[in-house]
DNA sequence: CGTGTTGTTGAGTATTATCAATAGGGGTGG
DNA sequence: CCACCCCTATTGATAATACTCAACAACACG
């Protein structure tokens, strides 16, 4: 598969548009940057804890995920990349972050540098955009934080499934009931801070309740049902339009 | 206590100016935007969860936190905001969050009205700014998710008493082995995903390794050894000229 | 001097982790 | 094409951690 900068470039142009109104002109300014596309497999790290960049990454194709580990090696995501996301939009105003983050899937990435982000957010309505996207960006981790501290692993790991059949869908990948996530059990285990063993069992509770998760491709019988059950309600995702049911 | 939309406001320039320079022009900007004072108790909601805001509201003493909730009453805090934080920065680019804001002990706060804020961010350097205090706030609430994901009870109370001994002594009140955190046993139980038994349990264990939290006052009586537990490294800050050691 | 909130402790239970063993699947090299 | 190996998924048994229920003490407040 060949993905010219342009293409992927416009996956980002309707990321943002999901939520902040763009101007033609300042789509194009978007659709100006240089960027550098990269193909990389699982596991490639795509920034090192502690590391300095002078460029963020975009998913094209694939998951990313951000994470941190302790110190006895146990590792927990806290965010997932999806096409579209700009991974590290954060590192333009903190180039250092204290986060890794890596490819979870075979994925192909765009690399922009942070010298052009930073012409872009002249423009007051870019700045804005972007800032926003990073608010989506925080809104998103203090539910994941919620889910962690105070459900059990069975509405926990049913809230990720939709979550991620909500942003799947807003991206015109697959539906909400009905999508690929390219994951192992041990990586989703890591983000939703079980045991891989435990992950497992969980999984099979879920099969009970019509969910299957098999070889990266989840499927929901019914979404109402699995929503009631996750406790699932999207206002934290900050679509416009769709005010909180 | 009098407190003038002044002197409240020179502490957010302060908090402000921990991570990004601003010019003296910037500064005086930051200075001139309106605001109005108010006193409040605990419980006190400032942003109730959906509801959508004109204004953002500065921690000026006291303690405020972000929260979710759950449809059983269970309730996650997801964030502590001390003096000079603005609790709601978000709001700017997004005035219906998802989430409620309350003072979780008695508080004053500093409310701004977003129109104020929006004319501000004209300048790109102060977008830049309060962009990259979003980025704090995100990345503060990633390692609360780690946390909270991965780590068992003691290491967890002791990040979080690492954390906010840190920022306390940033904003210059108290040092981070002596501080005040006005809060109940029930609302620290909250934020670090226990029941306030447990929590009662953790803080007993904790005593024996010289932390004491008696009132709402923090003391740590060897910090190396409390860091060391909790696995507490400030790079997430993301404060400047603090190398991760 | 009641009364309600907060903090403390005990006993029993539920959830999740750990350890261990096995099965399946995809790729590689002979 | 087959044998092999590694990674992933699955299941069982047991242990550790945290929760629930319950009672009571300490304290602030009116």
């Amino acid at each position: 598969m060949v993905v010219t900068p342009q293409k992927a470039l416009s996956l980002f142009v309707e990321r943002v548009s999901l939520r902040s109104a763009l101007s033609p002109e300042e789509r194009e300014a978007v659709m100006a940057l240089p960027g550098r596309v990269a193909h990389v497999g699982p596991c490639h790290d795509i920034i090192l804890p502690g590391q300095r960049t002078d460029h963020s990454c975009m998913i094209v194709s694939g998951l990313g995920g951000r994470f941190d580990m302790m110190a006895d090696g146990r590792r927990q995501i806290v965010a997932f990349y999806i096409p579209g996301d700009m991974c590290d939009l954060n590192s333009v105003p903190a180039p250092t972050s204290g986060w890794g983050l890596e490819a979870l899937s075979r994925a192909t990435l765009l690399f922009i540098p942070h010298a052009a982000l930073r012409r872009l957010v002249l423009d007051p309505s870019l700045a804005m955009a972007f800032w926003r996207d990073t608010v989506t960006d925080g809104s998103v981790l203090a539910k994941w934080a919620a889910n962690l501290g105070r459900k059990q692993a069975i509405p926990r790991l049913a809230h990720l499934f939709c979550e991620m059949g909500m942003r799947m869908e807003q991206v015109g990948l697959g539906t909400r009931n009905d999508y690929t996530l390219p994951l192992t059990q041990s990586q989703m285990a890591d983000a939703v801070g079980l045991t891989a063993v435990h992950l497992n069992r969980t999984l099979k509770s879920l099969r009970e309740e019509g969910v299957t998760f098999n070889r990266g491709h989840v499927r929901i019988a019914s979404w109402s049902s699995l929503a009631a059950l996750a406790e699932f309600d999207p206002a934290y995702l900050l679509l416009p339009g769709r005010p909180a049911r």
